[in-house]
DNA sequence: ATTCGTTTCGCGCAGCGA
DNA sequence: TCGCTGCGCGAAACGAAT
């Protein structure tokens, strides 16, 4: 393809591509042109990024065939057509009007020393070698790319626009294409991929502000970590504080009443601290768990759903448990339930919680299990009360508050406990399938 | 200046410059050579920053004359000359040894897909047009900037090592000159000025390492805040457990064993809640407090230095107070000291808390004035007790705890208060001056 | 695969400016 | 003279049509 006869006719050839009218040089800031006040120093460029935006055209407009044609075909879309390279005495001003002040200001600059003349003035209108510099030309096609708002650029249009061979423009695409500020992303496009254009550093860039999100969340995060502690370091001091501990327990109601575990099974778990649970593998169909304790016995109950239903043996599940003397190091005796089928459960808590499991859908109203208590330690009456006032105090044995107890804090070492995986546990309620609890 | 002649000797040009003997192409990690497995995009470069750090000549070995000889010169320093671009049948490895892995590696590169080929593979050895693309060339000479640690770049020594002509460089340079990433220092030598290289972004630039560490020390903060918060919230907890309240006060030998209070005038103020206390203006010559009382009455308490001096009167500063019917409205009646002089008081504590003035090094031992218990309300026995072991109780009246009671805190509406000034106080103390207190 | 129109761009001449 | 650099030729690369 021939590029000589752009010459021959300067801006002549029709806009045909819908190009603005508008002289691209007028398209540039004064800052982009030849420097004014050079500060006598070999660095030439000063200011980027001007204030003043000029009035652009739409971008994209010229998106479509490539203006160049074939040989002898029309004229190509370039408007204002550069003059050739080594045209001298090219009849200046013709097919484009001369706007020196956008041009080469050179000549009105405000000299400061001789030392800061920019290039020979010469014939004023005359391109000097900087203002066709491949320097001056990259800030002119950042500032284009600075323009369109999602950093894509069509470079015959900046081409066009630049006033420049398509050539030059590749001698820019590929060098900041190397420092991966830009990015092809299409035949005649590419993309600007710096962070947030050249914005002044000292405003956060997109990545800062992702940081900056980050921060807060994590701070946000330690706030609700700090809130968190501060609500357990009031639970702790309400359980402790001796009047408030003969009133401290639930009842089945209770348990029952809590949102949560509604359509849910709930087991309860009490046991001395130091007690340990271990759920073997929780991937296979039976799910057992070991409750382990050496401290004392453990307790476990069943809080069947408040059931309407007449044949429901779970109306009454609570027999008052009988009270034995303690044995440490006993692996907690259990009844049986379905066999291999046990409930998942984890007792974060203090001495005493209850645990919820999803119910399954499948079998209609399960044939909820009347707890069976297990043995228990000391004389605690009602493990788990089903009326609604009971303000009775067991005679306070050390360590055994009325019922389920709000035990003190974790954070006292003398109170940290698990549940262990004993044996028997896996037996404790019979005729109660649970085995597809694991599905949900 | 003729560059034709470099095609006939490939690197057969002594080294003249004291280059290194290696082959420049070594010098490049293999991220820099062909792409390997091109994600079939137009993209066509990916690593920037290879891991890999090749043993690099020292840089600056080439800075001083340009080693462009004039036409018939010497050879050009050129090492391991380039090959003029048409040259198809070249002599392949003279004058440089072929290392295809570091070249041109897409021969050996394991294809993903048909698409990902990336150019024309050839004969092995060949340069592809890639391999000595403008693009390829910026990311080497980006890399050369990013090794020398000042950022300063011979151009001259990066065309060589780079082996490629000058001419390259400029195009590059320009470029980032444009966007100034880069700036002319002087002839042949440009120096970067983006920050911090190029750094992976991943990691924190400076800018982004002083907000973490701003962040830091506001996390810091917040939490020494939670500390505070939590130690008050303890405090609390502490001073309203009954349990507590029966031992909650101070003696003398409190107050006076407190290391701050050392070689300090300590002046104990025990108020109702809303008593106010006010200091006109500090920069008198004569300090003035005014407490005022709408609750009841305020009972001051000077508590002297463990005087040894027999002379001071200090010893037994602290009667019994009377008990008086509270007083509610009443102007705090006091004792005067040397008139206009009193102490400066702030009381945030609760109720009863000391207060303590910088002891002025002025006169010797301050004639310390036997403090003189002004209307105390209510039966509150020795206000500040001197003996060690004090666990009597007082007949518990509601709102005072026997002696200094550690009030709950101020979170507490009911027991928010403050001192104000009224009128009296001023004349608390007698023939105590004070006058030189505020020096400190 | 081959052709062909286009796009991309290596390359180095020649002119500028000091 | 000598860095520096505008400039554009022409070939490689590409992709769609053949």
């Amino acid at each position: 393809m021939l590029r000589g006869p752009r010459a021959l006719a300067p801006g002549a050839g029709p806009p045909s591509k819908g190009l603005p009218a508008m002289s691209p040089t007028e398209l540039w800031p004064p800052g982009l042109s030849s420097p004014q006040l050079c500060p006598a120093t070999a660095t030439y460029y000063t200011s980027l990024y001007p204030q003043t935006v000029p009035p652009t055209a739409a971008p994209g407009t010229c998106l479509d065939a490539t203006p160049h044609g074939p040989e002898g075909q029309a004229v190509r879309c370039v408007p204002a057509g550069r003059l050739p390279a080594k045209r001298k005495l090219d009849l200046e001003g013709i097919g484009r009007p001369a706007i020196p002040e956008f041009r080469t200001p050179k000549g009105k600059c405000i000299r400061v020393d001789g030392l800061a003349s920019p290039r020979t003035p010469k014939s004023p209108g005359e391109k000097t070698r900087y203002d066709t510099s491949l320097g001056l030309l990259t800030k002119k096609f950042i500032y284009l790319l600075s323009e369109s708002k999602d950093g894509v650029l069509d470079l015959n249009w900046a081409a066009e626009v630049l006033d420049v061979q398509k050539r030059r423009i590749y001698d820019i695409t590929n060098v900041l294409e190397g420092i991966q500020l830009i990015r092809k992303k299409a035949k005649n496009n590419i993309q600007w991929v710096g962070r947030e254009m050249f914005e002044d550093p000292t405003r956060p860039g997109k990545q800062q502000q992702l940081g900056q999100e980050l921060k807060e969340l994590m701070s946000t995060e330690q706030t609700l970590d700090q809130l968190i502690q501060r609500c357990s370091l009031n639970f702790k001091h309400l359980t402790e504080d001796k009047a408030n501990k003969r009133l401290a327990y639930v009842t089945y109601q209770d348990i029952r009443a809590v949102g949560n575990f509604k359509e849910q099974t709930v087991i309860a778990v009490k046991a001395p601290p130091q007690t340990r649970l271990e759920v073997p593998d929780r991937r296979e169909e039976n799910l057992q768990i070991y409750l382990k304790s050496t401290q004392g016995p453990i307790e476990v109950y069943l809080c069947p759903e408040e059931v309407q239903e007449p044949d429901s043996p779970a109306k009454k599940p609570l027999p008052p448990t009988s009270t034995l003397g303690p044995s440490p190091d006993a692996t907690q005796p259990s009844s049986s339930t379905d066999p291999g089928m046990t409930e998942p459960m984890a007792s974060p808590g203090p001495a005493l919680t209850p645990q919820q499991v999803p119910q399954p859908p499948a079998p209609p109203p399960l044939p909820l299990v009347p707890l069976e208590a297990t043995d228990s330690m000391l004389e605690l009456p009602h493990p788990l009360l089903q009326q609604t006032e009971d303000q009775f105090l067991s005679p306070s044995l050390p360590c055994s508050s009325p019922l389920i107890s709000f035990s003190p804090p974790l954070d006292q070492d003398d109170y940290l406990w698990g549940l262990d995986g004993g044996e028997g546990i896996s037996d404790l309620f019979d005729s109660y399938d649970l085995g597809d609890l694991l599905i949900n």
